[in-house]
DNA sequence: TTGAAAGCGGTACCAC
DNA sequence: GTGGTACCGCTTTCAA
């Protein structure tokens, strides 16, 4: 069964195409009868007019690109449902595309929607683009009028839309609340330490140490490769054996849980001797013994803002460039005493 | 900068364009000299040749719609990834919706996609759709030359291609390698007794039991409802103090983290009185401690086998309707003995 | 109130 | 080797 067009219908009812155009679009220049019986009959039929030939004459897709690093992170999937929720309720649909962490794939990506695909892109940089610190594919894209909104990860040079996470006051709040509950040496486990986020993440750390009067000691901070996930623990062991410490902020889930491991390891009761908060987005968190408490990121909320806000600017309803700044809540779960 | 066509550059060079779109092209029509520097120019320029204009031409898109109850779960996630992976690699785009399990959002996504934005979809069940089993909205789709493919939450009595879990075998297998192991008293704990993926689960733990000659207990089996999430750990705890268990297999990730909190909490060590197994694809897995033994499900490869599966239909290499079933391996970590 | 025709950006057939 | 033109499905202006 070959889909129906105004032709179709057109030759249905022996009128011209313009007149089932309007008739469709209840136009007031078309008569009251010949509106009803064409309606009815394109209902009937299930007739739906043709996107892509709407989408060559208005030049506009309503349809959104999105590039991010993977799906498989917690955090990532949640922006996405965020994202894809409110782009719906606009009738915008959502075209998503892994980097897998590869800037060409970034690259070859951002090549094949820029044909007139998609209206505008969501982005979070892969690791490695924000090493190369190159975003000349995002200027293009920017350049060929193609609006560009940032989260999370995001390219600190570029002009454009920002969604980002407040890293450095969510470590520094969270020193401070160590603190009151009586923590006085504080660690700083991180696995993004070459990211702006992760770099964030530990100045709002040593922020909160100064202000509630503790020193800063390099020695309780330890930075670890992503990569080297499996032995966070063993890595953590030692780190654990030779320094006093009695909690612990990490940037990630993983490495907060290896943490726990690694206290009871190392003789230690969590939260008795050990306190463990990581930046995350729940699902580790909810599902280690203890549960953990976190510094929580809104992953969701995140998603839907950036869809707004790139909405927003396709239909002109903004023009400024602006950087919108999610805060993070701390969720105290059990591994805090 | 607006984005250059084919009138632009046969402007450009004063020649037609239909001499454009044949230099472009690289057709033995067209001089050498000609093609050179057209192609040159285009290159330079960034030309890209319009996907809307080319869509509406070939009557087809080159995408695929993904509809899947959520991506906040791994298995949907790592199974995402398989698709854009494979979709990919054969210049498709993959537009992703989330039915959030409801009948009704599935309707509306099939609704907004049947308008030419896509060449086929693949789908895996939402719950509500599942139970009602309704799925007109899907034989519309297919009556209107839209392939669809299923994964996993499948619509049995549809008439498309399927990529299913080999639960059955899954679930006997598990039961076989308990005994051998020396585990007499093997439990099952369903959170998805409504699907048809918890059935065949089922139904491959019993025969499992009858192949090594134990007699099947109902007092052993027990069905959770899985909004009752929170409550896992509290439903199971009397269900282990009652019932004389050594090994528990169960059909996600949640149920069997709760299910060795429960161990523990009535006294029991994971894996020396009470070994866990779940239907797993990973992440909680992984993470746990101990680390859970798991039916691991290939999450990845069923997505690209379904991505490749609707690409050969869409591209006519395969007219036959096939239902593919995925292996599960038994991937051995800690939690049994 | 209805219809013809141009145009969105391409491709491809047919003339020249 | 190059150009004219119809067509893909729809909207919109202008004319009837």
């Amino acid at each position: 069964m070959k889909k129906l067009t105004i032709k179709d219908i057109a030759k249905q009812f022996s009128v011209s195409i313009s007149t089932v155009s309007k008739a469709l679009n209840d136009s007031y220049e078309i008569s009251e009868a010949t509106k009803e019986k064409i309606q009815k009959y394109a209902k009937e039929n299930n007739y739906k007019p043709n996107f892509n030939a709407l989408s060559l004459k208005n030049r506009s897709t309503k349809t959104i690109g999105i590039i991010i690093p993977t799906m498989l992170k917690y955090f990532f999937a949640q922006v996405f449902k965020g994202i894809e929720k409110a782009a719906l309720e606009r009738g915008y649909k959502v075209i998503a595309c892994i980097s897998n962490e590869s800037y060409n794939k970034e690259v070859e990506i951002i090549e094949m929607l820029s044909n007139g695909s998609i209206d505008g892109f969501i982005i979070s940089l892969a690791k490695e683009t924000e090493l190369k610190q190159n975003f000349k594919h995002f200027q293009n894209a920017i350049d060929n009028d193609t609006p560009i909104v940032m989260f999370d990860r995001v390219a600190q040079t570029l002009n454009c839309d920002k969604i980002i996470t407040d890293d450095f006051n969510g470590a520094q709040n969270t020193v401070e609340y160590l603190y009151k509950t009586g923590h006085k040496n504080i660690a700083f486990v991180s696995t993004m330490s070459d990211f702006h986020i992760g770099k964030q993440r530990f100045l709002g750390y040593k922020k909160g140490l100064e202000n509630v009067g503790i020193k800063f000691n390099e020695n309780l901070v330890i930075n670890i490769l992503e990569r080297d996930y499996k032995k966070y623990e063993s890595i953590l062991i030692p780190f654990l054996q030779n320094n006093k410490i009695d909690s612990i902020i990490t940037t990630g889930e993983s490495a907060a849980v290896a943490s726990m491991k690694a206290g009871i390891k190392t003789g230690k009761e969590v939260p008795k001797d050990l306190s463990v908060i990581p930046f995350s987005n729940g699902i580790l968190a909810r599902h280690s013994s203890p549960k953990m408490t976190t510094i929580s990121q809104h992953g969701e909320l995140m998603g839907e803002t950036a869809a707004k806000i790139l909405i927003d600017k396709l239909e002109k309803k903004n023009k400024d460039t602006i950087t919108k700044v999610i805060t993070t809540d701390l969720v105290i779960r059990d591994s805090t005493k």
